[in-house]
DNA sequence: GGGCGTACACTTTTT
DNA sequence: GTGTACGCCC
């Protein structure tokens, strides 16, 4: 007993001074402790709101904690209050009146529910809890930790009986999802001229994010929305019979579950005691039903968000949640974090002014004692080439004369196109890189593909996965063949796998009927060749001839070989993950990794390079110097915005993530042409630099603001700006020689080849050049390459390469 | 059944 | 500009 309570102390004493170290202040205390009942947490943006999701998760396990549960009494001791006292600067007076709130309950790591948005937001509490704890013995992995979709999948695997799925459900994404509305569509006779399959992919989204099923779906009298009815019913019936999940469908049904299963919802009440929600502000209806439905028990629910950074209204987000949330619960008690912890003054007063501009928000300031800081630097470029050579002397600036790390820098931008144009000039720079979320490793083809016999390994009945590799590699099973087999399994109630593996016994199938069954037995001595998801990985990759295929493709092969190799590693680093976690290792468990995980969960800060994404991925993040890329109207507001009042506020609100991830320097550029999905268009600058003060921009800045109403760009006097950029480097691309980077950063210019030369192109191989001609600062080659094939290359996107020898 | 060519769509943001 | 879809021909 005293043993015990003398490890309480400690612990008590230990968890104080660590909320102490992480210098708390007043606002961020009272969030941290107050933990019995509903909780609305307004943080402005680096208001340090993950120390406090930390710190409380922190508290609640240390002083709920059965472990110590014998020493707590009804009241804090003395002693706690005198703690709190000294930590949290409070007088006793005030720590009286608010300190019912909080004692909290007997609690578990495992009583604990942190939603959060991304992966790489979960693991980051988890990693710092374990930290915190790390001296006592106390096992504080229980602790729940999750975004929204693996949180609910655990629920729906562990009572996939329930729903009458099989537990090895696979989720499917946005392409699967496309394609298997597709083949509704076709065999519903419905035309995808007048009906996109895009759109009703949207529609069933949408209705799904308001828990709306197939049946409830719209009043029949509109023939559109019938016809989508139609096929949401058939959709979801081909989802079920596939054991399939639609990401939406993941959140849908769990509440689904929970509601219609008192057991299963008292079950998950009890288990969850105390729940955190971040980023509320960009949770949908289905979201906010779900985490109602959660907290229904002991209402113990923290959530956590900024009105002003939602920015996922176009994926069934709604703001209301967040405004309404003393509606949904009046006894909510509301905080306020607007200490920013992360910018300097002229940031985040960028960033105040422009939010401002927004009439639907609650009104806060956010302010900041870092001092003023540098001033904004924004900057006109000639065209997107001269916008990435422009960045890239600045970070090699950095690196060289402020020492500064790669790492310091992010680029941002509107939509992940621009990453294109900049992507050319980082490969060309040797400056070391990393572009997220443009194209995710697991949308390739290959990998997807590899995925799709994965799949069929754990869930045989994924019709929609089966037919996307039956002929892939090509083995020589049609079209026709194919639907004989879809045919027959509909008759007969089954899937095709199972017709597949029966195929001797139809008559129709007489004919390809070996080719199926060697087909059958290749996946069947895949299934029981391996059980470890990278040795089946390895199979699969040998065994269906998908190797030998890529290597007879040649160069283009090369890459997709090392791709799927990658694969292969990330399936063994997921092994060695749950060696180390002691969680089993699953086939089913690293297939919903994989569907779960986003380039920005896997991005690792420690890496030294400049990182490349949108803002919408960078949300959650801060770098010390961040580039603003792209700031011209039609861009950023993007075209489809510019004239809806509710879209244009949002894109405000995105700019205002955008400026607030920086914490001490902040380029924009903008770009007088751009060309872009294959049109060149003239773009005038951003309205919301415009709504900027003059003052925060830096000397160097070339802002010649317009009136308003007249935003014709042409008219601007724009020679300064051009002399300034193209003075340094970039007029003349292939005369420039200046050494900008470290790792052979020299090679800004196009290096010109003549006919009959041997030239290395990145995808296409090793080639010959045919001819060459001469277009104004630029070179059209024409290259024969030793696959065949005779392409023409612009020379400032061939990146080409001398071959020697 | 497969391969090749041409037409055409598609480009906001994502779990 | 690029990737996919479909149709035509072998």
């Amino acid at each position: 007993m005293q043993q015990l309570e003398k490890r309480y102390i400690k612990a008590k004493q230990r968890l104080f001074d660590k909320i102490y170290e992480a210098k708390l202040n007043r606002q961020q205390c009272e969030a941290v402790f107050t933990v019995k009942g509903p909780l609305l947490v307004l943080a402005g943006a680096g208001s340090g709101k993950t120390t406090v999701l930390v710190n409380r998760i922190a508290y609640l396990i240390k002083y709920g904690n059965a472990y110590y549960s014998d020493v707590i009494s009804e009241e804090l001791s003395e002693e706690t209050v005198s703690a709190l006292e000294e930590a949290v600067n409070l007088s006793e007076e005030e720590i009286n009146q608010i300190l019912p709130s909080f004692i909290c309950d007997t609690c578990m790591p495992y009583n604990i529910l942190a939603i959060t948005f991304t992966n790489k937001a979960a693991n980051e509490i988890k990693e710092r809890i374990e930290k915190t704890f790390s001296d006592d013995n106390l096992s504080v992995s229980s602790v729940n930790a999750g975004t929204f979709h693996s949180i609910c999948m655990r629920i729906l695997r562990k009572f996939y009986d329930r729903l009458g799925y099989a537990p090895s459900m696979s989720i499917y994404d946005t392409d699967d999802k496309k394609r298997l509305i597709s083949v509704c569509m076709k065999e519903l006779g419905i035309d995808e001229k007048n009906l996109p399959a895009r759109s009703v992919c949207n529609e069933i989204s949408i209705a799904k994010d308001k828990l709306i099923g197939c049946d409830e779906y719209s009043k029949p009298t509109d023939p559109r929305e019938e016809r989508i009815r139609s096929i949401y019913k058939l959709y979801e019936k081909k989802l079920r019979e596939y054991n399939a999940v639609d990401f939406d469908d993941i959140i849908m049904k769990t509440v689904k579950l929970l509601s219609e299963n008192e057991d299963v919802l008292k079950y998950y009440q009890n288990k969850f005691k105390y729940i955190l929600v971040d980023e509320y502000q960009d949770t949908n209806y289905a979201q906010f039903e779900l985490v109602n439905m959660l907290a229904g028990g002991t209402k113990n629910i923290m959530v956590v968000g900024d009105d002003d950074q939602s920015i996922y209204a176009f994926r069934g987000a709604t703001v209301e949640n967040i405004l309404g949330f003393d509606k949904t619960y009046p006894d909510a008690k509301v905080i306020k974090l607007e200490q920013n912890y992360r910018s300097t003054e002229n940031i985040l007063n960028a960033a105040n002014a422009l939010i401002h501009n927004n009439t639907d928000r609650h009104e806060k300031t956010l302010w900041s004692d870092k001092g003023e800081g540098e001033k904004i630097n924004l900057k006109e470029v000639d065209d997107q080439f001269c916008e990435g050579k422009y960045i890239i002397e600045k970070i090699s600036h950095g690196v060289r004369v402020d020492g500064r790390k790669y790492s310091d820098f992010a680029v941002l931008y509107r939509v992940n196109e621009m990453s294109r144009s900049l992507e050319t000039a980082f490969a060309k720079s040797g400056i070391p890189y990393k572009i997220l979320g443009s194209m995710r490793f697991y949308d390739r083809k290959e990998i997807k593909d590899i995925v799709s016999y994965l799949t069929l390994l754990v869930s045989p009945t994924d019709n929609l996965r089966l037919k996307r590799i039956i002929n892939e590699p090509k083995r020589k099973i049609g079209a026709s063949t194919v639907e004989a087999i879809e045919q027959l399994a509909e008759e007969n109630g089954t899937s095709m796998y199972e017709i597949i593996s029966r195929a001797d016994k139809y008559t129709i199938l007489a004919k390809s009927k070996d080719k199926l069954c060697d087909f059958c037995n290749m996946m069947e001595s895949i299934k029981a060749s391996a059980t470890l998801p990278s040795e089946l990985l390895n199979a699969i990759f040998i065994k269906t001839g998908y190797y030998d295929m890529l290597k007879a493709e040649g160069f283009e092969g090369e890459g997709k070989i090392s791709n799927i190799k990658e694969f292969i590693s990330a399936a063994i680093e997921y092994e060695k993950r749950c060696e180390i976690s002691g969680s089993e290792i699953t086939l089913v468990g690293f297939l919903e990794e994989i569907s779960l995980v986003s380039d920005v969960d896997k991005y690792d800060g420690e890496a030294d390079s400049v990182v490349l994404m949108t803002i919408h991925s960078a949300k959650g993040l801060e770098f010390p110097v961040v580039f603003l890329a792209g700031m011209e109207d039609g861009i950023f507001p993007s075209v489809q915005n510019l004239f809806d009042p509710a879209a244009m506020s949002e894109e405000r609100r995105l700019a205002y993530v955008a400026i607030t991830r920086a914490k001490e320097k902040l380029y924009i550029t903008h770009s007088k042409q751009r060309t872009m999905y294959g049109k060149t268009e003239r773009n005038p600058l951003s309205v919301f630099i415009k709504e900027i003060p003059d003052n925060l921009f830096s000397h160097e800045s070339e802002r010649k603001i317009p009136p308003r109403q007249k935003s014709d760009y042409q008219t601007r006097p724009v020679r300064q700006v051009r002399e300034k950029v193209s003075d340094e480097f970039t007029r003349s691309p292939e005369i420039s020689t200046a050494n900008r980077g470290r790792r052979g950063a020299a090679d800004y210019g196009i290096t010109k080849f003549s006919v009959g030369q041997r030239v290395l192109h990145s995808s296409f191989g090793e080639g010959v050049v045919l001819s060459a001609k001469d277009l104004g600062g630029d070179v059209l080659y024409e290259v024969k390459f030793n696959t065949g094939v005779t392409k023409k290359l612009m020379a400032t996107f061939a990146k080409l390469k001398p071959v020697r020898g």
